[in-house]
DNA sequence: ACGATCTATGTAAGCGCTTACATCGACGGT
DNA sequence: ACCGTCGATGTAAGCGCTTACATAGATCGT
């Protein structure tokens, strides 16, 4: 028999004792309760609940040879895309049992790296990781365990990575569109730092080629490239505006910074949109709110989450998933853009 | 001689074979390096790096009988506060090289129970739970595992539990009293939920202990209950402005619902704080930024998660720290105060 | 009534790792 | 030269669980 050792969480050797079955049963009554004759099970699973009883993930993970948990890799938590991104992976996963192992690498390459090793020390199934500009030991360590990964909020038509994202350079050739058809012509750009950022590299190419198209380009006084923050979106605005000639139209690379450029330009008693147009991307909760509520480009990326742990869950049944379609995302016309003002 | 099997990763005895040592070795190369000579621990490592090798997680728990992983449970990532505080957790665990799981219960106390189990099976040695207002059972099941815990975001004086957080009444007594101190004698409150969030209650305690004290009350149509969003700071701002006599002041649960509140004031033609008063909480990073700049109180998220996961980690090394102090949020007093105008 | 078949349960062999303990030289003191 | 000591390494016993395989009744067809 037995003896439970005080002070410990039970066993399922405990439990078994408890029971009177064999310890083999007690994991069936669990795992394969059909296997178990109903009355035994039931006697199994009081016991246990009694017991406090649970396997232990890591006693099971070993014999099992499976871990049911998949990480995700994200760049923080501080912008509320990423958030929803990570919420909405979570729900689809716990569905399945799975739990989610979240890493934030604060647009660190290495911090990335690091954060991968250490997932694929836990053994995990899967990987979801944000963009795709990592260090190349990144990717080629997940591929050496064979592990199915998947690219998030990125889309290049020709990536060799799976992605469930939307093709950023195309979002940004549209907004730029929508402005240059408004009829602006001196457009200023204010963007996220394009280095070891795939996506925000191809927002600002998007940018360039829609204005090369009409036979514009973008003046370098009118760039402003810096962390995303309303704060550097003000300062920008501010920058901008002493230039001569000045923008009639702004193109932000998210909503904070054009958050910050619609606030600085009211405060410096310009008229938004009359004076200047402004863009934001991302449509987070408070840019419908705003005054005037700003136009931008709106993603889905509950959808995006959603769609990213699909795939990977289709993996590891077995499956070879085709390639989910890019996601598109929808340009909402709201109060800051509109025509120049001559 | 151990034959590594393609296509499956490496284990410790396939590098212990690659380097000619004993599995014994490779284990301690990595976990007492001092205890294998130096020439030895150099070729372990540089096979083990070679060969993609590092020790696997789940075994060691098993072995080792720890996890290094801990929990936090937290109602949503949607919130900035609560992703700032995981954030700063995640950031002082990684350091010692702890594993930080993340659960998000959605305010709903079932979900909040069944994530916590699931987190005790992994074998979390330790949990930050966002407030007390939880089943029983969550932290009898905790306690039953004898794991160190501690509650965050609230801090009652005499609540059971170790915790790192302010103490909400004490807060929005302080907000009121301000309101108070400016003259203002009709207010009015929008609020989250009540049920099942101690610190929401707490909120609305510490308002009505204010008032009372001046020998003022809570109209019943000057208060409105319901999911913090700006969308029902909006409509709730709406409605008390229907009502006769209008609330000169409005007291926010947080600032979504106060920026909110503040957007539909202005849309409704209102000169806020002239006409109305209104108070956010929380000092979220737009708040400073809205026009009028929202008066407020600021609570240090991030200092708030280190001193939870300082705490906790503590517990781990075996001591039995010191209750911290309470949080002292701070009022800042920005544009959206002011005497009431009559 | 007997063996074939099937179902419910038990036995025991790992899963990949850590670590107490055993072993084995090298070294130094006498 | 011998023994004690000590430091480096190896051996093997688990950690808590799952599951292939063995076993033992029960069931059924003839």
């Amino acid at each position: 028999m037995s003896e439970p050792k005080p002070g410990r969480p039970p066993r399922a050797v405990d439990v078994a004792a408890a029971a009177e079955v064999s310890i083999a049963t007690v994991s069936r009554a669990f795992n394969n309760p059909e296997k178990v004759a109903p009355a035994i099970r039931e006697r199994v699973l009081a016991t246990a609940k009694a017991m406090g009883w649970m396997p232990h993930a890591a006693g099971s993970a070993l014999a099992r040879r499976r871990t049911s948990i998949v990480g995700a890799v994200i760049p923080t938590l501080d912008n509320e895309v990423f958030a929803a991104q990570v919420g909405a992976m979570q729900t689809a996963f716990a569905e399945r049992g799975i739990t989610l192992l979240l890493s934030c690498f604060n647009y660190d390459q290495d911090q990335a790296v690091h954060d991968v090793q250490a997932m694929l020390a836990r053994g995990v199934e899967a990987l979801a990781i944000v963009g795709e500009a990592h260090r190349p030991e990144l990717f080629a360590g997940i591929r050496a365990r064979h592990i199915p990964y998947v690219v998030t909020y990125s889309h290049r038509p020709d990536s060799p990575h799976a992605c469930v994202g939307f093709d950023n350079r195309q979002a940004f050739h549209t907004i730029a569109r929508h402005l240059l058809d408004l009829g602006h012509e001196s457009i200023g750009v204010i963007i996220q730092p394009t280095a070891g950022n795939d996506r925000v590299a191809a927002r600002l190419d998007g940018v360039r080629e829609a204005l090369a198209e009409r036979g514009f380009g973008i003046r370098p006084q009118h760039l402003c490239e810096g962390e995303w923050s309303i704060d550097f979106g003000r300062q920008s605005v501010r920058a901008m505006l002493t230039t001569d000639p000045t923008p009639t139209a702004v193109i932000c690379g998210n909503d904070y910074l054009a958050i910050g450029a619609l606030l600085e330009a009211r405060a410096m008693g310009l008229s938004v949109p009359r004076d200047l147009s402004i863009t934001g991307f991302d449509d987070i909760a408070i840019s419908r709110q705003l005054d005037p509520p700003l136009t931008t480009m709106h993603i889905d990326n509950h959808e995006m989450g959603r769609r990213a742990a699909d795939y990977l869950l289709a993996c590891l049944e077995g499956g070879q998933p085709a390639a989910t379609p890019p996601l598109v995302p929808t340009l909402i016309r709201r109060g800051t853009t509109a025509a120049p003002h001559h």
